[in-house]
DNA sequence: AGTATAAACGACACGAGTGTCGATTTTCAA
DNA sequence: TTGAAAATCGACACTCGTGTCGTTTATACT
């Protein structure tokens, strides 16, 4: 039963694959994207493309997985920075996301979760990131209350889901409206004053 | 050239297709919805409802139409209240309709939305509502501000914006998620103390 | 080189939904 | 009551995408 051709071989066409499918689900979105549209993307054939995934739902979620690897969800720790310092720099990634929003899966995430929701499997992607960005969220504001970096005003966890609630509302008006109509710079500015309220950071010339 | 029914009729009949299609549309999201599901909910012929709607697309743009009407853009204004009190009001009403999620169209909307946004038309009522909700939040800031109720540390437009999308994204990720994770109540009122920072209402006891 | 194996191909049958259109029924007005 | 207009019906032809499968081609091992 041995393979015809390398374990290697078949992953890098497998990667191929799913970079097709990436430009394709950023041009078209999710519920218009088509098998049809992957194959002719990558320059395959009908049966090449089947023989790697069952159908279009599947092609998704291993996009998803292969996305999730180089993923934005962590902040970077480092003890040379505040924690206040450390969470603007993360929010600025997020900004640049949004902000790429056209040439980024995050509208095809949305609609493929949206459009998803019906079926009764329930991915468990879709809790599950967002639990992710819970949990590191969480030890974020536990570091930093440790280091005396931040004085929350609420559970960790209710700052986290309200932080997720706005850049994700942030993130659908955008697509919706374009960025010239919610200004996201303004917007992340407003977030900032927010979640100081909420965490109440020391100052860094307060700090050294 | 006299119509064989009465305008009064068509009114109605149309009337009672949107009702169907509503139901259609809370059941299955937009992208699953078909004309066949409508027509079948309706219990009509195929030829009946063409004749109303020349396809999906057209049927939500009308559905749209026909529920903006009794919407829940409007700050009800009431001179007994403080703005305060207006706004809170406002955003109880907004939490229940996050709550009844499953009975509404808010998912469908986003669906929607979010698929159409390719087609280059470009439907106006996307960002119309938007900007009308956005009005409507501003003149309810400039009268709170005139009567010294409010004493905004921000642009009301800014505030606006940013109170919108953080609904937004509790609406969409509540749809995703269900509200046992995403706790409403909880994250509404944290909503309300980043507005109070923003907005600065005078305390009810200091008003009378 | 030769050959077994499986990767890649693409024609095909199928299903689901669409929009149309001639036939049929209903309605209103005379 | 009657008949013309139009509302409703539903069969039909069409489109588009799907997933399969027998065939062809390429690979790696001997």
């Amino acid at each position: 039963m041995a393979p015809k051709v390398s374990e290697e071989y078949k992953r890098q066409k497998k990667a191929e694959l799913l970079r097709a499918a990436k430009q394709v689900f950023i041009k078209k979105g999710y519920t218009n994207a088509t098998m049809q549209d992957i194959l002719e993307e990558a320059g395959v054939s009908r049966g090449a493309l089947y023989a790697y995934f069952d159908n279009l739902e599947h092609v998704y979620i291993e996009l998803l997985r292969h996305e999730d690897q180089q993923d934005i969800l962590s902040f970077t720790p480092d003890d040379e920075l505040t924690s206040w310092q450390q969470f603007t720099s993360w929010l600025d990634k997020q900004r640049m996301q949004i902000k790429q929003i056209d040439q980024s899966l995050l509208v095809a995430n949305s609609e493929f979760f949206l459009s998803v929701k019906e079926n009764k499997s329930g991915y468990p992607y879709i809790t599950d990131r967002y639990q992710r960005l819970v949990e590191v969220f969480i030890a974020f504001v536990q570091a930093g209350a440790e280091r005396g970096d931040l004085a929350p005003r609420f559970p960790a966890d209710s700052i986290a889901r309200f932080l997720i609630s706005f850049i994700d509302g942030l993130m659908l008006d955008t697509a919706h409206l374009g960025q010239d109509n919610t200004d996201v710079d303004e917007q992340c500015d407003l977030l900032l004053f927010s979640l100081k309220e909420m965490l109440r950071p020391v100052a860094a010339e307060e700090k050294p």
